[in-house]
DNA sequence: CCATCTTCTGACCATTTGGTCAAAAGGTTA
DNA sequence: TAACCTTTTGACCAAATGGTCAGAAGATGG
């Protein structure tokens, strides 16, 4: 069901601009395949349907199923670590936080994709994202936690537990891509609202600042 | 790798009980194998070899892989409905919702597998549970939900969103199952310990309970 | 012990799938 | 335009996998 007259359009690009549009056509299409169908349950033919090429094209771009995963896998990453950012021990946590729920669920809505094949990566044992876990996350991860002890340290939050309020944030936020699905059953929507992301942000905003003694003003 | 004398063991033995330990046998290790690697990732053998069966005796049990898979699907769902109960509008939210929380989590502790698989297939499009979805859940849902109504309605509670209440005590609760390895990693545990939980109970509770304005005594 | 039912299993098969390859086609540069 | 890249593609292959089947082995009831 691939209607478009490639070779029309293809004609007189140069071979940079063939290479780059052609990548960025595949990963897409990967994304969201992996998304739906996880590693194993996608087909590299799918992917190469998907993204209007023939299958030896894809393994032509990228050596494997494998390495397009990895290659996945690593926007993904870059993705992620960026939303954990700013995140500051000067600022104060009553609008530091709001802002980090704020992101964090413009992320899930965003990029739900990223998120599932994330989600389906930890869960199956991260195979792939094991070093990552253990190298730049896990920094990122103690850079925050130390963050949430310098806000306990200087009175501004109650002394809760900083590692597990991370996770459920983390969790929190997170569900709003992985679980999309069920919640829009659930509340009988077709697709979810910028309501409902609105509902989610003042939710979990009151839940994490009240919950930790932070005053919301 | 089969090193169990099978025929040895099993003669004398009634065929009820041979039907009845294989089945529960060939379900307990498709559990395991579908957690850790999906249903398109999870082959028949592996199956068999895990349950120390050939794989024709898992066919002849299960017509097929999926029936198989449904026959896992419909356990894990039971046991999910089940820690939703014992939520009503006459306890007060201060004992209900921490034992609520304590439920789930021991949950996530004693059946991660379960929790794991039900994730995969939420956020694979549940393809196998969409009109559980709809039906059973969705009425446990709005039950709940409407027990947090009635919390606020008396006062016992703020008026915070309960769908959203309730999506968010989800999510942080499965994500002890779903996302173990993660905070494995994080924490520096080879694996999550009793005090971890303990952690997490309490800070989820608290989160809740003083988030929702409920008085924690 | 015999007839009958259930369970077990090796051998087999059709299909799917990741991946290869050679050759054609398109693009680049001098 | 000619020599030399890069990209495209149909045809093909070996391995893996879900599933079948016939017949052996075990259990049951009289």
């Amino acid at each position: 069901m691939t209607e478009k007259k490639k070779t029309a359009k293809r004609t007189r690009r140069p071979l940079t601009e063939i290479r780059q549009e052609n990548i960025d056509q595949i990963v897409k299409a990967a994304e969201k395949q992996f998304a739906d169908n996880g590693f194993s349950g996608t087909t590299v033919s799918s992917i190469a349907e998907a993204a209007g090429l023939p299958k030896p094209n894809v393994l032509y771009y990228f050596k494997s199923k494998e390495g397009l995963y990895r290659a996945v896998l690593k926007r993904i990453l870059e993705l992620w670590m960026e939303a954990m950012h700013d995140l500051h021990a000067e600022d104060h946590p009553r609008e530091a936080l709001r802002g980090y729920i704020v992101r964090k669920l413009r992320q899930s809505r965003d990029f739900p994709d990223a998120s599932k094949i994330f989600a389906a990566e930890i869960l199956h044992g991260a195979p792939y994202v094991r070093e990552e876990l253990e190298g730049p996350l896990k920094r990122q991860f103690d850079d925050t936690v130390a963050v949430f002890r310098a806000w306990i340290a200087k009175g501004w939050m109650d002394p809760v537990n900083p590692e597990h309020l991370l996770f459920t944030l983390w969790a929190s936020t997170q569900s709003y891509a992985d679980f999309a699905l069920q919640m829009k059953v659930l509340l009988g929507r077709e697709e979810l609202a910028d309501d409902d992301f609105d509902n989610a942000i003042e939710l979990l905003t009151r839940l994490v600042l009240k919950g930790c003694g932070v005053k919301m003003v």
